[in-house]
DNA sequence: GTGTCGCCTGACGCGGCGTGAGGGTCAAGT
DNA sequence: ACTTGACCCTCACGCCGCGTCAGGCGACAC
């Protein structure tokens, strides 16, 4: 088409047509990626027909969300593309599965605070604490949208703060079975805490129907999540753990 | 419930319960966002509870994908959450968008890679491997069920490495075709570039019974889908507005 | 001359920490 | 009383891919 000339581009020029900013020629440049084969005697970058053939190689690698560096090593060695582009593939499909459970996990969030209406976030502070908020907010991103959840969501929709304060009054009756069981010295396979536990598995029927089997699945959570352990042992340390035996056994007591 | 004793604890055992590093709750004190109510006498970083409780908010919330200063919003003004979750999920879906156009567009250029260097069926399984099927379903996505799509699994079924070098070798040609009479300043209603185009529906015939109409539609992609557009225009630029032209050109020769 | 462009070279800023350096502190063992 | 080793502290630079000034020259039209 026109003549191989010297045609050459100023950084401006180029930077309009390949929809990129001066800067980021200015960039290219600095890092070495890729730097203009000549100079104006002004010192004016020109970009002559290779640069720009180089340059459109850059803006496609990067449009594919390579690193500036890896576009750098594709460009001097195109044979290794293909394994490139299938990490590449793999590592922004992974991406892609975190950013599909970020939706969902926004979405629940989302319906939590919608159904939480009757009682306002700060009702619900004054009886809880902050910290209440967040544990039903991972109990949702645990189980996704099992059974359990929507019945909880649905017994709970038209709570008022009544309803939450005797929730508050049980779970504390709660608690103080698994304290006393423990301070008493009792093992997690005593009756006393096995009961505790019945009273924490009766307390959760109040938001679904809790089988022994989905008993011992919360028992597990509250010792493999820190946010749960943490919970429990500040009560008293080694709690989450005592609270997770005396759910095993006392399951083990009734399914047995 | 719970005596309220001034349990503390320090940056490494918060650390460990929340899932989080040091360097994090030291840069959560430094810009404000959660600073610990208490220091020991040696200048050791105390968490009160109620400083674990602000924690699991942030912890949370930056889960869903918030900036720290958004955080820091929503935990001062909690009303506002439902709003900021709507606009939070918004935008993640938008970039959901966009990643998936990512991964199509790695598609077709390990396509294009692997035409340069083929490989075999057995390869392509490998490096396909799982994503293989998603290829599918996105292509089946952006061009339907189409019998033209049909026609071209069909054919390329069985299709050995020999195949696909000739059919790299007919796309060199094709290409070449063009880039010759764009290179000679013909025009793209001229008749070599007429003839490029009669060329590239020839090879298309390999896959699907390509008439004229299709061919224009295969034409406007180019320049409409920036993926095809970058394949012609790494080769000189402006070529995919060139190829579309010849193309429509030689559709109106045949068609009259 | 005098605009008004465009170009140049620094150099700082951003977000969310990672990763040291260089030094104190604490609990346990010897 | 001393050492050990794990923990804590405060700077402070590094990362990525540029955006965004700031201060000054070159080019071209009027």
């Amino acid at each position: 088409m026109t003549e191989t000339t010297g045609v050459t581009l100023t950084v401006g020029q180029v930077a309009e047509r390949f929809g990129v900013t001066v800067r980021t020629l200015h960039h290219y440049d600095e890092i070495g990626l890729l730097s203009p084969s000549e100079r104006s005697n002004a010192g004016y970058r020109l970009y002559t027909e290779e640069d720009l053939t180089r340059l459109q190689h850059v803006v496609v690698y990067r449009r594919l969300g390579f690193a500036l560096e890896d576009v750098a090593m594709l460009l001097e060695h195109p044979e290794g593309a293909v394994e490139h582009l299938r990490r590449q593939r793999t590592a922004v499909l992974q991406r892609l599965g975190e950013m599909r459970d970020l939706v969902t996990a926004i979405d629940r969030a989302l319906e939590r605070e919608m159904s939480n209406q009757p009682a306002t976030p700060d009702e619900m502070k004054e009886l809880f604490g902050e910290g209440f908020h967040d544990a039903q907010a991972e109990a949702e991103e645990r189980w996704g949208e099992t059974d359990a959840w929507h019945q909880s969501q649905e017994r709970t929709k038209g709570y008022t703060k009544a309803d939450w304060e005797e929730v508050k009054a049980e779970s504390d009756r709660t608690h103080q079975a698994f304290t006393d069981a423990m301070d008493a010295g009792e093992p997690p396979t005593s009756e006393v805490a096995m009961d505790a536990a019945e009273l924490h598995r009766a307390s959760m029927q109040r938001f679904y129907d809790c089988s022994y089997e989905m008993h011992r699945g919360l028992a597990d959570m509250y010792v493999s999540d820190p946010r749960f352990t943490a919970t429990y042992d500040e009560i008293r340390p080694g709690m989450a753990h005592y609270v997770r035996d005396a759910i095993h056994a006392n399951a083990d007591r009734h399914q047995g």
